[in-house]
DNA sequence: CTGTTAGCGCTTTCAC
DNA sequence: GTGAAAGCGCTAACAG
């Protein structure tokens, strides 16, 4: 029960545009344009409108702008739950850069499963100006948002659409001549699924960077970027042969691989063994891990997605094109140390130190 | 002209309910019977519609809908980046099962500063049928829904609203009871900002809980939720004195503790002292933290906002009614186990393992 | 600079 | 069960 708290309890229905042209007394299309920058429109009247309108409590809607303008300022954003679990950031990011370009974001998320086929009518239902797929969406998909002028830019995967991606081909190759001038000779690796994009990028880069150094990567398990996947492929890697470095796809599975190693293996690291990640999660720079790994500039990349698909939009830029942004070796303690090898490897804080 | 075929390079202007209605020969209000389910039309014209509808690659139009029928379908989420940061399956659990009932997460990102005056124009603007706020919304915004009648179901947090929150305080009793088991006697806390209200929550139900066991909860000192801001406050705390068990306001700011304790102070952890979090995430059950903590029952509490979001949309719901979810303990090792004797048995400065 | 008119794509009475 | 007409709240084209 309890008293009415505060609140005016008559049943205000929606405060329109034509609520305030009266109560100002003036035509509709002047209350439009009191709301609309750029519109011809005194500033003088404009004050009085501004003025009814917030005696009133009007916003201007923007449902019925979208019928209108058929620009809804919503973007649609697809991604999975490994996106949400594993780069928790990118989410975030997107939201607050697209609000920051004046629209919104309307999220639609999918099980890791689901390949994504029911979502076009929701996209088109919802008017949605434009797309940022964190998922690989199926080619009729990104066919349908072609054919109904739906700009899409794909994220960190590419397709018939445009793209932002990190460099993850570089960003390997610069790991691997780290882990070489180390004194790396047999790497394994472990991968994420199969079908993951993001971790083929990843393994053809170790895989093709190692053998310009003569040197095999193998084997090479699959896992699931999970912590628990990291452990297994661990345990299960280790069972049959003894590598000097495991390379992970991602970090959460390279943490699980050094807890595998330390916590039921008895092996330690970096001095038994070297580990490595990617993507530089913030768990990594912990010092119970102090894992080696490659940064994502994750806002960056979020930052180019959102901007490139605003120039999509306003049809400035190239329908197909895609954008590496480069990614950075971040050196710290998972590994020995360059020229060093073995048990006798120095405490390795100097490692991190930033050149004055 | 225009082949059926995806790669058509004539612009489709958007197909309307109108269009599918002249190719089936039928009319406009047929096509919308059509499409929604418990309309009194005949199997047979609605199989013929949906068939021309499907020709044409039609979807109706929500944002059309949502202006007439005055229910856009679209839920408003706000959350700030600590959100996303420290409980990322939040997001993804409530967009999911936002889409489970039929609708559309639109989500509003503040900055951790906003309060948040912003937001609500463009809640309005978009004609949210709902709000779930995992942040703080100024009383006036929350005024502004009610006087819109836009139901609004608080997370983790009370105000003027409905709310659904995780048993904090029932959680915090759960854990200190453990703790005063295992030898607890001189207890120290990590709160989080003074501002966030579950840490206020936490702090308080543990303060109330030693107390009803005759232990004063002394000191507490503010942090930020963070790791980093876990380490500093841990190395702020021991300076000054020496607690058997620090109590964490969330569990990232524990690892952050355990961390300093072993990196950095020299401590074990639990043998010198014992370190206990709140939230169960994830890389709490790793085995190099192997954190005691209390687990937030994330899932059902996303589900059960949503849901009763839902019924107060529908109009079946206590506007203001709160929900508790309970919390569970997860007992691990960060703390020394019942029926050993506590940390009192060892010399205060004793253990020097690693000399910075 | 301002007002009038038409209509975005849909659902809804209301007749039939 | 089906169709015709009216209009949700707004902006765009055009007069004035």
């Amino acid at each position: 029960m309890g008293q009415p708290d505060g609140a005016d309890e008559t049943a205000h229905a929606r405060v329109t545009s034509y609520d305030v042209a009266r109560l100002a007394g003036v035509s509709q299309s002047a209350v439009s344009r009191a709301f609309r920058d750029g519109a011809s429109i005194s500033p003088d009247m404009r004050a009085r409108i501004q003025r009814a309108a917030r005696e009133l409590g009007y916003a201007p809607s923007n449902i019925a702008r979208a019928l209108i303008t058929q620009r809804s300022r919503l973007i649609g954003v697809v991604a999975t739950r490994n996106t949400a679990r594993n780069n928790p950031d990118i989410l975030f990011h997107l939201g607050h850069q697209i609000q920051e370009a004046g629209n919104r974001m309307l999220v639609f998320t999918l099980p890791d499963t689901d390949s994504g086929e029911g979502i076009p009518d929701d996209l088109f239902a919802y008017h949605v100006d434009g797309v940022i797929a964190a998922t690989s969406l199926p080619d009729e998909v990104l066919a349908a948002c072609a054919r109904r002028r739906i700009p899409v830019v794909l994220f960190n995967r590419t397709g018939p659409a445009a793209s932002v991606s990190c460099d993850h081909a570089t960003g390997m190759r610069d790991l691997v001549s780290h882990l070489v001038r180390s004194g790396t000779r047999t790497p394994a690796f472990i991968a994420g699924p199969a079908d993951a994009p993001v971790s083929v990028e990843r393994l053809n880069g170790a895989r093709d960077a190692f053998a310009a150094h003569g040197i095999a990567l193998d084997p090479v398990v699959h896992s699931d970027y999970s912590h628990e996947g990291g452990r297994a492929a661990a345990a299960q890697l280790l069972a049959i042969c003894r590598p000097d470095t495991i390379v992970c796809a991602n970090d959460t599975m390279a943490l699980g691989v050094i807890d595998a190693c330390r916590h039921e293996l008895g092996l330690r690291v970096p001095e038994d063994l070297g580990v490595t990640g990617f993507d530089n999660i913030s768990q990594s720079a912990w010092p119970s891990y102090a894992l080696t790994t490659v940064a994502q500039p994750f806002e960056q990349l979020t930052r180019t997605a959102v901007r490139m698909l605003g120039e999509l939009v306003e049809g400035e830029a190239m329908p197909r094109e895609r954008r590496l942004m480069p990614a950075r070796l971040v050196v710290r303690e998972s590994v020995v140390g360059e020229g060093h090898s073995g048990p006798e490897a120095i405490p390795a804080a100097a490692q991190e130190r930033n050149p004055p």
